[in-house]
RNA sequence: GGGCCUCUAGCUCAACGGUAGAGCAGUUGACUCUUAAUCAAUUGGUUCAGGGUUCGAAUCCCUGGGGGCCCA
């Protein structure tokens, strides 16, 4: 390993430590309080007098002034200030903490919590031991490391050092804590099914493929678990969820990470307006929980989760926004002559419902800041999903929009084995037609419908999305620990 | 995929064709109530990589790589 001058300083340190029979890397601690604990009851303690154990890392500055010394030391909960002193350590740890340890040492302190002249509360320290020496140096004591690339392939230091990304991480625990937590109070049941997959599909996306040596068979990265769980509604069960990695093998940006988070459930004997009261219901405790009312703000926007949520057609608001009526323009030209004719700048599509996606994409959805539900996708753009009767080219669907990002999807589960066995094979001409992300037939999953699955609904959440709105991150790299990135050679 | 920006010491940044610098951290010394401690001295560089132009390149040009923002 090729050590940077830094580096070889604290190495030095370390085998002073050593030399003096100090093990650098002891196998335990031994902790009285929490620094949390310690703070919380400091009046208690310090009235008391009596002699505590805190452990932390060393973090700022060591202050060294001749025979007395400051610092702090901070672990999960807190921090609090050490006051060191000739007197009280003994000349050879007194010593050593001037010369032998450093920032980011991870120590163990014990001593008496007392306040200084100053009113700082502080541990008044008798003992110290090192637990963990830091070759490592932190970064810059004011500016701290704010460069995204050094944060995101450092992501520990990022976490050591940013109170802000720590917190990130918490909310989006929350989220994910809160989420179980109102499924499982209805009675929802967490399952798991298979990552690897001998066939993709519950999601228009690219797979990745990997491949089994024994069996030589190439398998997929799961892109959604909605073909599995309907298998188990199909298998008696009524409430089930999955939270878990999906994979999509497409670009990286804003509010894409080729493997994210989703939590999908379904619902036997319910339809797509029992899943809308279903999303409301969630985010509304999510929004109690973790910003304590029913709004949050998200990249300057108050978004309230109060009132019903508002529904916005696609086929109307399209017809609104541009003039144009998809339903009067059903195949992928005409569709186009109608883009052209309006002059609108739209990327074309491989498919008529993918342009309709786009269309949609660009023209309205970043324009739904509060939380709507957008309804009424027409039947090409949805091959799981059941069938309007009263209009049997759109289908009961709708996608939760939330500043302008779709959060997720949901809709009243397909159960007719005809209908989805041609759903399948439309998916298979779109595919032919270039259509990269159209979904292949699963014989398997049409073979379970045959059995007879309930009339269910079926949502889905994107929880990396979620957790983004509920950080306050413009990106959903700030809720995934470690991020896609590419390799840095 | 396209456009723009960016990459210099451990970190945060200067230097924009003429000897690679500062602050912080580090090192040495002084200091028993500091908290961006202070004071004095001081170490530290493959300027992302490769090529080109030039008497001379961190700087200009080309190719490649990483990252960011915007657009698609």
């Amino acid at each position: 390993m090729e050590l940077s001058d830094l580096q070889a300083q604290r190495l030095a340190k370390l085998e002073r430590l050593r030399a003096a029979g100090i093990d650098p890397y002891p196998p335990r601690a031994h902790r009285s309080h929490t620094i949390g604990a310690a703070l919380e009851q400091f009046d208690a303690l310090s009235a008391a007098a009596g002699e505590i154990t805190l452990v932390g890392r060393i973090v700022g500055a060591r202050r060294v002034m001749g025979r007395l010394a400051f610092a702090h030391i901070a672990d999960e909960q807190g921090q609090i200030q050490l006051w060191l002193s000739r007197g009280d350590l003994g000349d050879a740890w007194f010593d050593r903490f001037r010369d032998d340890l450093d920032t980011f040492d991870i120590v163990e302190a014990h001593g008496v919590l007392r306040r200084t002249k100053t009113g700082e509360p502080s541990l008044f320290v008798t003992r110290l031991a090192v637990l963990a020496k830091a070759l490592n140096s932190p970064p810059d004591k004011y500016h701290g490391l704010t460069d995204t690339e050094a944060r995101l392939r450092e992501r520990y230091l990022d976490l050591i050092v940013n109170d802000s990304t720590r917190s990130a991480f918490r909310t989006r625990s929350q989220v994910i804590s809160i989420m179980r937590r109102v499924l499982e109070a209805r009675g929802f049941i967490e399952v798991e099914t298979p990552i690897l997959q001998p066939m993709y599909g519950g999601a228009s996306a690219r797979p990745f493929i990997t491949h089994h040596n024994q069996l030589d068979q190439d398998l997929y990265l799961r892109v959604a678990v909605e073909l599995y769980l309907k298998r188990l509604i199909v298998g008696g069960f009524e409430r089930v969820y999955e939270i878990g990695r999906n994979f999509r093998n497409e670009g990286v940006d804003r509010t894409h990470n080729p493997e994210f988070t989703m939590m999908e459930c379904y619902q036997a004997y319910a339809d797509y307006h029992d899943m809308m009261a279903l999303v409301e219901a969630l985010f509304r405790e999510l929004a109690h929980h973790i910003a304590g009312g029913t709004t949050i703000t998200y990249a300057g926007h108050t978004i309230d989760f109060g009132p019903p949520w508002a529904r916005v057609s696609i086929v109307g608001a399209l017809r609104d926004v541009c003039g144009i009526d998809i339903l009067q323009h059903r195949t992928l030209g005409a569709l186009r002559a109608a883009i052209e004719q309006a002059q609108l700048r739209v990327e074309p599509q491989p498919s008529w419902a993918r342009q309709v996606d786009e269309l949609f994409s660009t023209l309205v959805q970043p324009n739904l800041v509060q939380p709507t539900f957008v309804i009424d996708h027409p039947v090409e753009l949805s091959p799981l999903a059941k069938r309007r009767t009263d209009q049997p080219a759109l289908v009961e669907r709708f996608e939760p929009v939330i500043a302008g990002m779709e959060v997720g999807n949901a809709f009243t589960e397909l159960n007719d084995p005809l209908d989805q066995e041609q759903r399948f094979l439309e998916q298979g001409r779109a595919y032919e037609a270039g259509d990269g992300e159209a979904q292949p037939m699963d014989t398997d999953f049409l073979n379970a419908l045959m059995y007879g699955m309930p009339p269910t609904g079926g949502l889905g959440i994107g929880i990396d999305r979620v957790a983004m709105l509920f950080a306050g991150q413009a990106s959903i790299r700030e809720v995934i620990f470690f991020p896609h990135l590419r390799r840095r050679d």
